[in-house]
DNA sequence: GAATATTTTGCATACCTATGCAAAGCCCCC
DNA sequence: GGGGGCTTTGCATAGGTATGCAAAATATTC
């Protein structure tokens, strides 16, 4: 008794109907009569008969499997996203397809995906975006870039993104730091050649220009804890000519530099130093750090993916579109007034927003 | 040009060769002629051929994916996990496709992954256990419980496990505390229907046996941070009467536990209290917490479960076997020396390890 | 009760690949 | 050159389901 080797046939044979009453009763909608699919329903549960997937989607042409490409998962913004995004497309009759990308194998790793046919991608890894992206358009997949936008280029089929508002966001940033007076302001870049790093890097100097400052210090973090650790040592090297502000572009790194500060550098946050993130994940309230940041707002962001992504599947055409989700500044206690800036803070010469 | 219509007879057409030829081509192992493999590999080339993994399967009777079913994400202890099972399984030509688990619709997930067909299963959700390992037992299919194991019942099938080694984990972690002089040690609760849980509580109370002494005080967290920041209130209310030391069942709960002592009731950590966790997350060496913890040992428990699956999927046969990961203890700087006892610590009444 | 409209059912086929079997090709050696 | 062994190739079929089409059964209307 193997269990697994029943077919939609022995279940007819079974309940002495035709195979195509079988499928017609595990299909939704499809035309049935009563008797017949309780006839059939009571001899699948005898049998233990369950519809075969793969059977399924061999006809339909549809696998109901959306294909997820990540890289770190230790990037506490994803384990929250994984777990709405699933949750999400499994209301839907959807499940994830779990890919990791490597450095080295994304060859395979695409072949891989257009193998099992994935009904969509959502692609939530840095690298090779572009190849892969071109690949499965041209392949007539829909693909969502989740937290990321790709370069246009010549020639390239646009693809559909979801990100959070990166610019408005490190513009707000900014505001807020020159609203409570600093003006020695360092920023700690994440991975450089990503476009969430460009965006947040350019509203916060544009943040910063509105109220006639630029840049006082830039270091590189490129996402990891590890390396803005030793960014922050770096910006901190000289007493002097440290920094009175750190923006580091994500949670993670920001949550990095406040430890260093306090237990490697002995700097005191928000007193001496205020220090603000990017993504507001979920240890960023935690009590040990309070941590002032930019959210990017995980339930809308999956929505708005799943969205995207069921609409081109069902329509069947390929549609890009590019969606920011709108997020809003989360004020805690990693940023503090320094000086006499409070109270002539209407009289300051931070331009106001247009 | 719609691209994913192409399928092996177009290559055997295109190339001048029989259907056989491509399938053959494409199959490691199988018997082709160099020049045949060339032209095989160049019209697929040319027409963007994939081979269709779910035709494969149908035929094969494997379905190269394996079923992950987990509940809550935000443990801190599943992201890591699931990056390297991922990575892991992919490796070896398998991937996982994402369940999560409500509390509600045990039934249709467990009806999903059959229909799947899923080669194996690595069940990570503490609900819905046993009910689902049964069914999928009896449909043929490997499971493995990750970090759990399941009650024997009569007549249900045994099935396959891969924990930390819990007991020895929470004995040694009370040795620790009373080598340390600690007197009042309270223990804050997981899940209390969870095995890890009883587990590690049982090795606790062994381990304080051990010194002749017993809880001072107990609650309950539920594996949630704000279950156990509440538990902490409650365990501190009477300053008189409050712990020494607390042992939380989990990372998670311990680090809620220091910063609430810390930052709601003004307890200092270590010096005031002792606190110790179980797991070993990335967060628990974070400069603020340097968590004193057992470790369980991601990469080995992830070899292990993989090999467990592998080996069963490969010989068709369900196996039993229930495997401890054994880790260490990890001694941060959560836990100090309290009174005069480090000095005297060989003469402790406290028994040698056996 | 007959004639028509509607629903239900079965037949046959298509989806795409892997593989057992037999035929065909190749190489080597006497 | 011919026979034996080995490799390569094609044929045909199976795996489990969905669905268009026509036939059968049922419901509706007068």
């Amino acid at each position: 008794m193997p269990g697994d080797r029943v077919s939609s046939i022995d279940v007819a044979r079974h309940a002495g109907v035709s195979q195509s009453a079988v499928s017609r009763t595990f299909t939704p909608g499809a035309s049935v009569g009563a008797a017949t699919r309780a006839k059939v329903m009571r001899s699948a549960q005898a049998l233990g008969y369950e519809p075969n997937a793969l059977a399924r989607s061999l006809i339909t042409g549809r696998s109901r499997i959306i294909g997820l490409v990540v890289s770190q998962l230790d990037n506490l913004f994803y384990p929250a996203v994984l777990e709405h995004l699933s949750r999400r497309l499994q209301a839907d009759g959807f499940h994830l397809l779990m890919f990791v990308a490597d450095d080295s194998d994304s060859d395979a790793l695409v072949e891989n995906m257009l193998q099992y046919r994935v009904d969509g991608i959502v692609l939530g890894a840095v690298t090779l975006s572009s190849a892969l992206a071109q690949r499965c358009t041209a392949a007539g997949i829909p693909v969502v870039l989740f937290n990321r936008v790709m370069a246009r280029r010549r020639g390239s089929p646009a693809v559909s993104s979801v990100r959070g508002d990166n610019v408005r966001g490190g513009r707000l940033l900014a505001q807020h730091l020159l609203e409570l007076g600093h003006s020695r302001v360092a920023f700690i870049a994440g991975r450089e050649d990503s476009s969430t790093n460009l965006e947040r890097e350019r509203g916060f100097v544009q943040g910063l220009a509105q109220g006639a400052q630029h840049l006082f210090a830039r270091a590189v973090g490129g996402y990891d804890a590890d390396q803005a650790a030793e960014a922050t040592i770096a910006l901190f090297r000289s007493r002097r000519k440290a920094p009175d502000a750190v923006f580091a572009a994500s949670d993670q790194m920001a949550l990095s530099v406040i430890d260093t500060l306090r237990h490697q550098l002995s700097v005191r946050v928000p007193e001496e130093v205020s220090v603000v993130g990017f993504d507001n994940v979920s240890q960023s309230c935690w009590p040990a750090y309070q941590l002032t940041t930019f959210e990017q707002p995980v339930a809308p962001m999956v929505e708005a993916t799943v969205t995207l992504l069921l609409e081109q599947i069902r329509s069947g055409t390929l549609r890009s579109q590019s969606l920011i989700v709108r997020g809003q500044l989360c004020v805690r206690a990693t940023t503090r007034m320094r000086t006499r800036a409070s109270s002539n803070r209407l009289a300051q010469p931070t331009a106001p927003r247009s």
